[in-house]
Parts: structure tokens; sequence; C-alpha cells
DNA sequence: TGCCTGATCGGCT
DNA sequence: GCCGATCAGGCAC
């Protein structure tokens, strides 16, 4: 079980959304450790993607999208929710938004941190999987490589026919683009 | 300085 | 299926 390295994250967007697939979110706090496999994500590109937040000028708020792949972008939407992305591209700016994980790792903790029991309500949005493993605004632009915010390879391998793509959910812009990716046939997946 | 809106969730009908 | 919670960023004035 390895860390994923820059090389992962310095490429196209879409290509690491897809790559991401199957991969390990790992979140270590003085509480524990907790751990998912990604199992759903959404592409946001540069300038030319009208949904991405980078679509517009750099601002402190999404100032993490325009810098170097491999860290974290978090952000708070709603007024209630952090939304949990990982820094990838090549040059420019971009981001893969992860919305859904299968829980993996830390389960009880999970549970305590959700207030629900059910396995598949644990993880199976993008405001819940943040809440689930403790990811809130102080864990905006850190390292995926060195901190305790991690992405593994579990040497799992996905394959083409494996991915479903469809449209990117919650958007009102750019919705004819097929940047959302999900493992097919699994239960945890946010939306149908 | 003020207003508007959002890459959501959960509870209620 | 619909709607309210709740707040900070971004932009208009």
């Amino acid at each position: 079980m390895k860390i994923l390295d820059y090389t992962f994250y310095k490429r196209s967007t879409v290509l690491a959304a897809k790559g991401l697939l199957g991969k390990l979110l790992f979140h270590k706090t003085k509480e524990g450790m907790a751990s998912g496999i990604i199992i759903e994500t959404e592409a946001y590109l540069g300038e030319n993607d009208p949904a991405s937040h980078a679509a517009r000028k750099k601002t402190p708020r999404n100032s993490a999208m325009f810098e170097y792949p491999g860290i974290s972008y978090v952000y708070f939407i709603y007024g209630n929710h952090y939304c949990f992305n990982v820094v990838a591209h090549n040059g420019g700016a971009g981001a893969v938004l992860i919305r859904a994980l299968e829980p993996y790792e830390g389960i009880e903790l999970m549970r305590k941190r959700r207030a629900k029991n059910n396995l598949k309500e644990l993880a199976n949005g993008p405001g819940k999987l943040t809440q689930a493993l403790k990811i809130e605004r102080e864990h905006n632009k850190l390292s995926l490589i060195e901190s305790n915010l991690r992405i593994y390879d579990l040497g799992i391998k996905i394959k083409e026919e494996e991915i479903l793509k469809t449209s990117r959910i919650g958007i009102k812009a750019g919705k004819e683009l097929p940047y959302r990716f999900f493992l097919k046939d699994n239960p945890y997946v946010s939306k149908k």
C-alpha cells in the first residue's frame, strides 16, 4: 500500500478524477484514523469550465485550485457543509471533488461523527464524507503526500467498463459536460 | 457596507 | 418531492 505521488496529480483533471476511483482516502486525527475507498468523483477544470470555482479569477477562497497538484482544496458551502477536493491539473487550475466513499477503516468513529449506524449513510455524499473523516476548513491546502490527510493506492485495478459517467450534480452551468465518474453497481454512490 | 447565492443534507409531506 | 438551515465569499453599489 503506497501513497500516490506528485506524478499522479500532475496530469489532466479528468484523468485524475477517473484514476482516483478505487484509491483510499485516509485521515488521521487525535480521535483516531478513518478511511474509505473513493467510488465517486467529479472533475472541475479551469477557465473553460463554467461550473468550476476556477472559471473566474484566483481569490483567497479558490486559490488552492491554482496551486501545485497534490494538495487538498476544502471549502464551506450552504452554511452547513464542507466539500473535499484534490488539486490535479497539468498547469493552469483544476480539482477533483470526492463525492462518495465506501467505508474502510475507523467505521465506529465514522458512525459516531455522523450519528448514523447504517454503513451506506456514512460517506455517500460530499458533505457526509467530510463529516465522517472530519475534514474541515483547517484542512485546506494540505499536502496529500506529507500530511495526515493522504491518498493511498491499495492496488485495486478498475477496468474502463466499470466506470460510469454522467453530468455533474448540483451545478447550474456546464451540465452538458460528462465529468462525474463512479463505479458501476457500487451501493455507496450518492445518487443514481 | 449590504445583499445574494451555493459542487448539500435531512426532515417532513 | 420539497423546503429550510445557515454562513462566508464575491461582487454590486
